[in-house]
DNA sequence: CGGTCAAAACTGACCCGTCAGTATTGTAAA
DNA sequence: TTTACAATACTGACGGGTCAGTTTTGACCG
């Protein structure tokens, strides 16, 4: 008996990932998606309900891995400003590890009009939220917006990867944004 | 009656853009563009090429508008630190004016014909950099990576509007921008 | 071990609704 | 009568989803 395979799975989720990548979501076939990674186009709708579950769930897998790596290396015992560099540090370095992610968020969008918004990207925006909240009870910094600042990052990292010049190193871009929330464009600073 | 309509040309627009703001790409019937629009669906066609076509025109035309916009505010005898300000509360003022460009970006280079896109914003990113680069040559700021910070600014004000706590006043975002830029998180400054 | 079998996984040809795009018709204005 | 276009009918490709048939797996038994 065969148990529905996680390696397949993942497989089918590599492969349909790169796809949804590189074009829109509409030019996406799935025939292409199963012969690309060599399965049967059933056994797409073993492992996912309709093409467009298989979307939701490429991008639902990513956040869910974003969200587990930050939740495990950050830590209240973190200063608020050691938390905050980390927190970029590592949404940066997974922006690199995983050129896909954010290529698929693209068309994250309220498909069939539901404010559908993928709940996992709440709790990720959530999470940054707290950081930037512990910040400034602790008086580290100041933020009228927390909600906002948190959309804040990701928004930069995504532009940066999908429209910034594409030679621009890891740790380059890591610092330019924090150099942008340590201090904005301002020559130096003591902080 | 004459062929080339500019009214009716920009009532097509206008309300392909909402729908098209409002759903996916694959989810737009031509159908329901032309039914309320007020125009027969092979209107359309004398108007536009494709679908795509008429797609690419909704964002090519509001990008071009941007441009526009800034192009005629953003003189060189205002100081870098005005004509930043500016270059922010325009962009921002028009992301609150035309609510679906923004949204209609979410897939602006997934197209067959991206390429064709790609000019114009690049003409906006090098504007925008342009404005980065004269304050940093006046000393009015640093900025190890202007071209980064520049696709930052759009980028900002998109995650904002798509994902941003909904009920975000314009002068708030842009003032949050602004404060980011000047500061970043610091609580006061002279500058 | 080897054989038997059931259950589940897998496959891919095929079905069938859906639209983009085109052609036709009716009509109102000029 | 002619022009322009809304309305509407039409068509054909296309691709998401299905399912009958095939293969694989592992459990149970002698």
């Amino acid at each position: 008996m065969q148990r529905p395979d996680e390696k397949k799975r993942q497989k089918i989720t590599a492969t349909a990932a790169k796809l949804f990548a590189t074009r829109p979501f509409h030019e996406v076939r799935l025939d292409d998606v199963a012969a690309a990674a060599q399965v049967g186009k059933g056994t797409l709708y073993i492992y996912f309900k309709s093409k467009e579950d298989l979307y939701r769930s490429l991008i639902h897998d990513g956040v869910m891995q974003i969200m587990e790596q930050l939740s495990q290396s950050i830590t209240n015992d973190l200063s608020p400003g050691d938390a905050l560099e980390k927190t970029i540090r590592l949404m940066v370095t997974f922006a690199y590890a995983h050129p896909y992610l954010f290529e698929l968020m693209r068309a994250i969008d309220s498909f069939k009009g539901r404010e559908s918004l993928l709940p996992a990207r709440r709790q990720l925006i959530g999470f940054i939220e707290q950081v930037l909240r512990r910040g400034a009870d602790q008086q580290s910094w100041t933020d009228p917006h927390p909600q906002l600042t948190a959309v804040f990052i990701p928004g930069l990292i995504r532009s940066a990867i999908l429209y910034g010049p594409k030679d621009i190193k890891e740790k380059a871009l890591a610092d330019q944004i924090l150099r942008l929330f340590r201090h904005g464009l301002q020559k130096e600073t003591f902080r």
